[in-house]
DNA sequence: TGTCCAACATTGGCCCGGCCAACAATACAG
DNA sequence: CTGTATTGTTGGCCGGGCCAATGTTGGACA
């Protein structure tokens, strides 16, 4: 960990996109800690919970709904099939494509990883009263979503 | 850049952790995109900040200082010396160390830096009227520095 | 004084996440 | 049938954060 002797200098502090990477810092160390307690990284809560809300699709359908690169996506599917997560079955109406469907095993897993991540947030919200909180993700929102074009997707720094 | 086709799920779009790290995604392209102008990145700014601040000190007294990493400092201080940003002068008194001294060069450039810096921030906070900034930089401010202890460097991921 | 341990600056390299490039197989438009 | 596009896969690049080993110097202490 960080031994910080004496502050940052005064200019940084109060710098709001060096408050946003504090929290943004600290969010993820929260959250992977959490994560790791069911050894399982955040591109595999995103897939999950991709597969489970849209349904089974190609790994090119998830990667651009993911945002994840086509590379990193084979590594993940292929850790979550080793786990029976879910499942590769190629396309018969189009060989090129594999399917991936989520399974019980795979649902299960997500509702376990609910848990987990729903507490994580609870960690990293703790500093601020309920209603801190509510208004921190209106603004944070508000911030994020500018008209909506512009979309982010799950991986991605450029 | 990223072309998400579709949002992403549901279980992450409101997610406090997924807003901060969207968030904190926007700050450090603009910010870097920002000190790019000057051909710079964001621990040349936190140094040449360090050295105005708290003036002139070792190497090491800036590693504890900015809890940038030993090896990563020797290459940025290398950068600005060769810039003449800053001097690089064997402590008499101890000849172990190198006494780190801000030029006026680099005091300009840290100006100018801090010029960036604050276009920077408003680029940032754009999409949120003035109150509503000053709420955000409040919240985020309570939400990071948790009773002062366990404080957080510069660098840092762990 | 000599010895031993601690702090310093520097080099080299590791790891991980995000990314790109090349490839073979398949689909499809002309 | 030919050329172009898409898909899954492999391999590798790069930058940031980090650690380890080295050689030098200081300082404590026997």
């Amino acid at each position: 960990m960080n031994i910080p002797e004496g502050a940052p200098p005064r200019r940084l502090r109060g710098l709001p996109s060096r408050l946003a990477n504090q929290a943004a810092l600290t969010a993820n160390r929260i959250v992977d800690r959490a994560l790791a307690q069911a050894g399982v990284r955040r591109y595999h809560y995103a897939l999950l919970a991709t597969l489970e809300e849209y349904g089974p699709a190609s790994q090119a359908g998830l990667v651009r709904r993911t945002g994840i690169d086509r590379s990193d996506m084979v590594a993940v599917v292929n850790d979550l099939a080793g786990r029976d997560c879910l499942k590769r079955a190629p396309d018969p109406e189009d060989r090129r494509r594999n399917i991936i469907t989520i399974t019980p095993a795979g649902r299960e897993q997500l509702i376990e990883l609910d848990r987990l991540i729903a507490a994580a947030q609870e960690e990293f919200l703790a500093p601020l009263p309920p209603a801190d909180r509510e208004h921190l993700i209106d603004l944070l929102t508000r911030l994020v979503e500018p008209g909506d074009d512009q979309r982010q997707g799950i991986g991605s720094t450029r």
